[in-house]
DNA sequence: AATCATCAGATTGTCTGATAATCTAGGGAG
DNA sequence: CTCCCTAGATTATCAGACAATCTGATGATT
């Protein structure tokens, strides 16, 4: 028998069950909560048997694609993006990114951002009051845990505001390779970080983008001070 | 039987398995071709039924995380980025994402890496061969298909000659979202294309940086001009 | 009549056991 | 020594069963 023919991965039943049952969602643009049938009709539908049928489920229900519950049925889920983040760690882009490189892309992503931002807050006078709170709240943070929270929120509120949906999911995604950043952040800190952020939001207000831009890319890029230290 | 307590998802075996055995591999620093237990062993470690056990390599191995095959075993495999990519057509934040803020996503990132990219192109001469021959084999191309994949691969080589890498992983990820941008070309726009990356290659190699993120903003955001006929 | 408890059916979760397909390694023939 | 080929190991798939859980209907109580 020629093997040549066989190193080439044969395609597997679960995953090409998988896949038509990810296509059927697509094509029936069904969305979560909608119920999928049963799983022993499932499994007739594709010929396949009943256990053979769980595990492609299974494989789309760990990221949160379809949900599964005893007595009532599949539906389709919603996304975990938390799964998918603890996956990307297995990613060589990320997982052997530089610190450097992460703080860098942060910078492209939050100073490229502010321009929408400034327009929306134009648009959306609360936006300001909102981002002015969390920063009240950063004032009066007293354990480091607390003050991570904020500083997590009140950028990711930055990303939110400017309607780029796209980076805010990304922002998602990398929330877990910024976060040994904040980590390491010593109490003396906050508050030219807090300053800094009071900086951002008054540029804003007053719609000096340029000015925004460049309190945030020095915000960001205070982190290289520390990165002899982390790593 | 109070509902509200039943509603929060109670931890599945099997996707804790699945965390377990992906922390396993995390700690370990297992790398792709490594040698995993046999689906027996890992049952008996983990004290499950070989078939939950199974769902859980399954989940996983969808993902590429982990590879089977019969008569070899488990080893550690290479996150698969397509299926993820493919998963994320369900996220809300990038599934509902407007084309517009497709086209200003793919601005921010792209213009964001140019300044990176001139000070590698001082670096490494060679950059700017390798850019100009995409160019180069852009301007012979004869079908749109070859064209969208030189297209593609002109500014993948973009982001990756910059050397922020989390954004090159970021740009693969929505490739998808972005191909149906490129997909509705038509042909008396190729040439303007190559016009504009001729621009973006010669501007970077005089290190006319602001020059070239203006050009590679107004090649990206050409796109918008489709916007209201594609959708 | 309205409300609550309970039960039956449906559905997924997990287990036991078995067979087929496939690969690896070692022994035997040349 | 080289090549082929068999035996064992390992995953892939299937079949059947029982437990856990939810939904909805049925009946009892007030």
């Amino acid at each position: 028998m020629l093997n040549t023919l066989n190193t080439l991965p044969r395609p597997k039943t679960r995953d090409l069950v998988a896949e038509r049952l990810h296509a059927y969602i697509a094509d029936e643009q069904l969305s979560p909560g909608d119920r999928l049938p049963t799983e022993n009709e499932l499994a007739a539908m594709f010929g396949v048997n009943r256990l053979t049928l769980r595990e492609a489920t299974k494989s789309l229900e760990y990221l949160g694609v379809v949900e599964a519950k005893p007595g009532k049925g599949l539906t389709v889920g919603q996304l975990n993006l938390e799964r998918v983040t603890d996956l990307l760690e297995f990613h060589p882009d990320l997982r052997d990114a530089s610190p450097l490189a992460l703080i860098r892309t942060r910078v492209i992503v939050e100073t490229g951002v502010l321009p929408f931002v400034a327009d929306r807050m134009r648009a959306e006078p609360l936006l300001h009051a909102q981002l002015q709170e969390i920063n009240d709240q950063l004032r009066r943070a007293r354990t480091l845990k607390a003050w991570v929270e904020l500083d997590i929120e009140f950028h990711r509120l930055l990303v939110e505001a400017s309607g780029v949906t796209p980076l805010l999911a990304f922002n998602q995604l990398l929330s877990v390779f910024f976060r040994k950043f904040r980590d390491s952040v010593k109490k003396a800190e906050w508050k030219t970080g807090i300053v800094s952020h009071q900086r951002i939001i008054d540029a804003l207000k007053r719609g000096k983008v340029l000015v925004a831009e460049r309190e945030m890319r020095r915000h960001i890029e205070s982190h290289i001070d520390r990165i002899d230290v982390v790593s």
